[in-house]
DNA sequence: ATTATTAATTGTAATGAATACAAAAATGGA
DNA sequence: TCCATTTTTGTATTCATTACAATTAATAAT
């Protein structure tokens, strides 16, 4: 009945990852909140409905993503990591202003061919900080 | 006498910053250790040379440079802070395997610009994840 | 089904990078 | 030399993340 659930199921089964509740509802709140979340921010909006859910086992689930490719993990602020479900190759923005990270479809010449100057590329980490768009308009 | 850190005081003196002895030897080690240390590694060389230093003043000088936009901070590998004393724009790379940030000279023209989708730029922070050269060659 | 085996989850304790803060020391100007 | 300001120090604290053992849940075999 609950189609979009039902589909993250597949999509994990697909992947040969054993679709438990918990790996279900973290894959449901990183694809619903698309704005880089804390590991914190997901545990405090799962434990509303997950009394029992433990800050251990939401690092070890995103973990577990990152391990099998699921998700990305930002290393942006320098304060702690956010995860971002969107795999498909992308930049960010930081804004020094309002904190958000905001995704920027840029294309990476270098990741396409999947190696640089001999070294063989696994992962691309390109963001800017500065100022956002409304944070200039506002003048903040 | 000494040249090169005659040369470091009257770089800091043209930027507004007092050379003090600590800063001095900060912006020395930074200038000589290319290798993007950790704060940690900057305060164990120094304290065999400055029994006295504390951690805290070689984080405070490290900030502090940040500020005075003399050095750039890389949030790279997850665990700590890396250091750059090079604030041309340029990229890194993190082999997985033997740690190393290698620099890469790879063009922005997003950052040349000082602007993406409106967004203002201050700072660059392009960096691929991956195996390198030596490493792929040793087969580590 | 029932049990045995494996995997996932939990809770607490520990780690470790980085900061806060007040005291002490050093610096530069009058 | 004295004073005001800045820098440095040392300790305590914060906070994100991990370690680890115990508990619980899920899967497979008989």
């Amino acid at each position: 009945m609950n189609t979009k659930m039902e589909l993250l199921k597949k999509g994990l089964l697909k992947k040969g990852i054993r679709p438990t509740y918990i790996r279900l509802k973290v894959l449901d709140y990183l694809e619903t909140n698309r704005n880089h979340p804390t590991a914190e921010a997901i545990y405090k909006s799962l434990v509303k409905e997950i009394p029992t859910i433990s800050r251990t086992s939401v690092y070890n689930t995103l973990n577990f993503f990152h391990e099998k490719e699921l998700i990305n993990i930002l290393f942006i602020t320098g304060i702690e990591a956010r995860f971002d479900s969107n795999i498909s190759p992308h930049h960010h923005f930081l804004c020094g202003k309002c904190g958000r990270i905001i995704d920027l479809d840029i294309e990476c010449n270098y990741f396409k061919k999947g190696n640089i100057r001999g070294h063989r590329i696994i992962e691309l980490h390109g963001y800017f900080k500065g100022i956002c768009k409304d944070c200039l308009k506002e003048g903040k």
